[in-house]
RNA sequence: GCCGCCUUAGCUCAGUUGGUUAGAGCGCUAGUUUGUGGAACUAGAGGUCCUUGGUUCGAUCCCAAGAGGCGGUACCA
């Protein structure tokens, strides 16, 4: 039987040109901000992606893994942020330092896919390895902003949101949440803010929440105050990254911790600023946590807002695609040095699935189709065919064996901007028939009964054989517009 | 992983109270038109009725298990 692996997409041409001109424009900003490219392989040891090694019993929970020759185990790459710490603990003695790099190529995950989640997808990354401090933070989420409008999101239609984790620590810390399983219900709730609203976190942080189908998910057992407390955090997101700031100064207390992180956000705000990065673009959001483990300070995600809709025309909600922030521990891992660093990542699958549930991607033109009008001795249009392509023009001559009609629905169903023919009738006369595909269509409609529509030939003209480049090149320069 | 729903042609779905050749619409391939995309008409191709086991004289239909799909939830480094 043929069938494909759920999450892993077969991809035809129109996604396939969307998803390499988004990372160009991307990596196109990224080295514009000073950063160059690396490609390391699509498979590491395992044991170098982090703490999520195969185990015996599930050797492909999370991550795809495999066991080479001499039994190590291997994996296919979740991301390109653990396989650049690799390369930079390798090659640290010999890099410029502070070490800024991007990559764009697949990586893969082994869980359960859905609209605009993927087991394989592209992503296009930036990270600073090397160098701590707010402003080389603020310079990511800037140039996220900006990756995002190069990718095609417009005015209104992303924000970064960005949170630190100094901030979630002195709220838990303000609680008395301090068991580390509290800890992580606590952080996941407060991430569901987008999806179940303030009174679904509120059960989540409470005694628990029942979903759709019956099913029942433990809460984190808080009292009423600290529901209220951690909630009051959540919500303390406002219009401006300034209003945020002081909304935030009075439900994260003062200690130590949350001292410390509204001066981060403080000095991000000042960087941002420096960066010129647009208000709108930007804000703060208590409510943003992304993953658990291998961030440590400022965390920023991109979210589309743009309405997408799939193909039955339920709506379906995107939401984050793209995602950063400073991973300070994630080097030391291999080298035992602890070596600042941070990063940003757009989801390149994600975005493109939602701008063709959005219908942004528009079809792709075809090559001009050389119709074939002698079964016995195609030479003829093999010879239109290339003298059209050694000018220039993609082109190429049918190569099936049926009649001038599924010719036609052939060049049709291409995409082909014209075709050219050139049978018994115009080799007498010298000449080559063109029929511009775009301008007969459009004629066509205006048409209703079939007789006439074959004896219009919309869109047809003759041309004499040596004006052949001349007029085709003029049809597909009109389409290209 | 857990919960719910689902599985008959490429797609959307009928249908058989368990009986011999399983249907429709759309799509596809072609013809009507030496040699013209859409429309119309005509013809044709395409099915282990998800799989395996059970019950039965007989299963696409009943029973069980499994696989796959969809949705929710969990996890998401």
């Amino acid at each position: 039987m043929a069938r494909k692996p759920r999450g892993l997409p077969d991809k035809r041409e129109g996604l396939i040109h969307a998803e390499q001109a988004m990372i160009e424009r991307v990596t196109a900003v990224y080295r514009c901000w000073g950063f160059e490219g690396l490609d390391t392989g699509a498979v590491e040891f395992a044991d170098a992606l982090g703490k999520f090694l195969p185990d015996d019993d599930r050797p492909n929970a999370g991550v795809f893994a495999l066991q080479d020759d001499d039994e190590q185990w291997l994996s296919l790459r979740y991301d390109l942020t653990a396989p650049l710490a690799r390369f930079a603990a390798e090659n640290w003695q010999t890099l410029p330092k502070p070490f800024r790099r991007y990559a764009a190529g697949p990586v893969w995950r082994n869980e359960k896919p859905g609209p605009g989640r993927f087991r394989e997808f592209l992503q296009c990354d930036a990270d600073t390895v090397g160098a701590g401090g707010a402003h080389v933070d603020a310079e990511m989420i800037a140039m996220a902003a900006e990756a995002m409008r190069a990718a095609g999101a417009g005015d209104g239609e992303f924000t970064v949101r960005v949170n630190t984790r100094r901030l979630l620590n002195a709220v838990l810390e303000g609680i008395g949440a301090t068991g580390e399983t509290a800890r992580l219900t606590i952080l996941r709730a407060l991430d569901k803010l987008d999806k179940f609203g303030p009174s679904g976190v509120a059960d989540l942080l409470g005694a628990g929440r029942m979903d759709a189908s019956g099913d029942f998910t433990k809460g984190a057992g808080l009292s009423i105050d600290g529901v209220k407390r951690v909630l009051a955090f959540a919500e303390a997101g406002r219009a401006t990254r300034g209003e945020t700031l002081e909304a935030l100064g009075t439900v994260v207390g003062t200690g130590e911790e949350a001292s410390a992180g509204l001066a981060e956000l403080d000095a991000i705000t000042r960087a941002l600023e420096a960066f010129g990065a647009p208000e709108t673009d930007i804000v703060f959001d208590p409510s943003i946590v992304r993953g658990l483990d291998y961030y440590t300070g400022p965390v920023f995600e991109a979210v589309l807002l743009k309405q997408t809709v799939d193909d039955q025309g339920g709506v379906v909600q995107i939401g984050s695609v793209g995602g950063g922030g400073r991973y300070d521990d994630l080097v030391a891992r291999f080298t035992g040095e602890k070596v600042p660093a941070t990063g940003f990542s757009v989801g390149i699958s994600r975005l493109a699935a939602a701008f063709a549930m959005a219908g942004t991607i528009g079809a792709l033109n075809g090559p001009v189709v050389v119709l074939n009008m002698d079964r016995d001795d195609p030479s003829e249009a093999l010879r239109l065919a290339t003298e059209l392509r050694n000018a220039g023009i993609r082109a190429e001559a049918y190569m099936g064996s049926s009649g001038m009609r599924p010719q036609m629905k052939y060049a049709d169903r291409r995409g082909a901007p014209a075709v050219v023919m050139a049978g018994s009738d115009e080799l007498a006369k010298g000449v080559v028939t063109i029929k511009d595909l775009k301008v007969g269509a459009a004629k066509a409609a205006a048409i209703s009964s079939n007789q006439e529509y074959r004896e219009a030939r919309p869109g047809q003209f003759e041309a004499p054989r040596a004006d052949l480049v001349a007029r085709v090149r003029a049809i597909v320069e009109a389409e290209d517009e």
